[in-house]
DNA sequence: GTGCGCCAATACCGTTTGGGTATGGCGCCC
DNA sequence: GGGCGCCATACCCAAACGGTATTGGCGCAC
């Protein structure tokens, strides 16, 4: 699993369909439905319910989305924090 | 930055000599120094001072250090959880 | 002060990963 | 049934990553 692919993960999940996620991601739309197929097939679940009109959140992805959220959060918190001490010793 | 990089950062931290870091992720020296080279130019903040005898921590290193670990555990647990959300469908 | 050992850094190469374009298959709506 | 929107697949190319070989710096023993 990589930050990308949550990062991905959870457009899709926010906007019900990947082409939209996509074109938010600035890609194209096959490498982003590919991610989501690796993230679901190494984590052993099903996140997405694919339908003619887009994609809907199970349950396994009910449960990820606000983690994924917080996983996101914490990593660019983080990197705000280093830009912090680095602006301190200058 | 990516999450293997902060396995790396946590690695290298720990044990404070790159060789040894390296042997513990079953990837070799010269790769893990770039890596950590690379994450260190992307934060903007030098993490290590390198020595003849290892590498010691910095003050961003050392702030880097918990979070780092955290977000790490988030992402473990995470990825339990979701096993057990399936586990409960099967 | 010369040689040896340990360390990180660099150069170069092969493989893998990831994104792009083109296309297919399927359901829905008029 | 023709057109449209959706996700999935096939194929290609560029970028990222790791491995081997090697260099350079520094301390230590003698």
């Amino acid at each position: 699993m990589s930050l990308d692919q949550l990062h991905y993960f959870v457009a899709v999940a926010e906007e019900g369909n990947m082409g939209r996620a996509a074109r938010r991601l600035h890609i194209s739309q096959p490498p982003l439905t590919r991610q989501i197929r690796h993230l679901e097939s190494e984590l052993g679940v099903e996140l997405f319910l694919r339908t003619p009109r887009g994609v809907r959140l199970l349950p396994a992805g009910e449960v990820l989305l606000p983690r994924a959220r917080r996983v996101l959060a914490d990593v660019a918190a983080l990197e705000h924090g280093l830009r912090d001490v680095s602006d301190r010793r200058e």
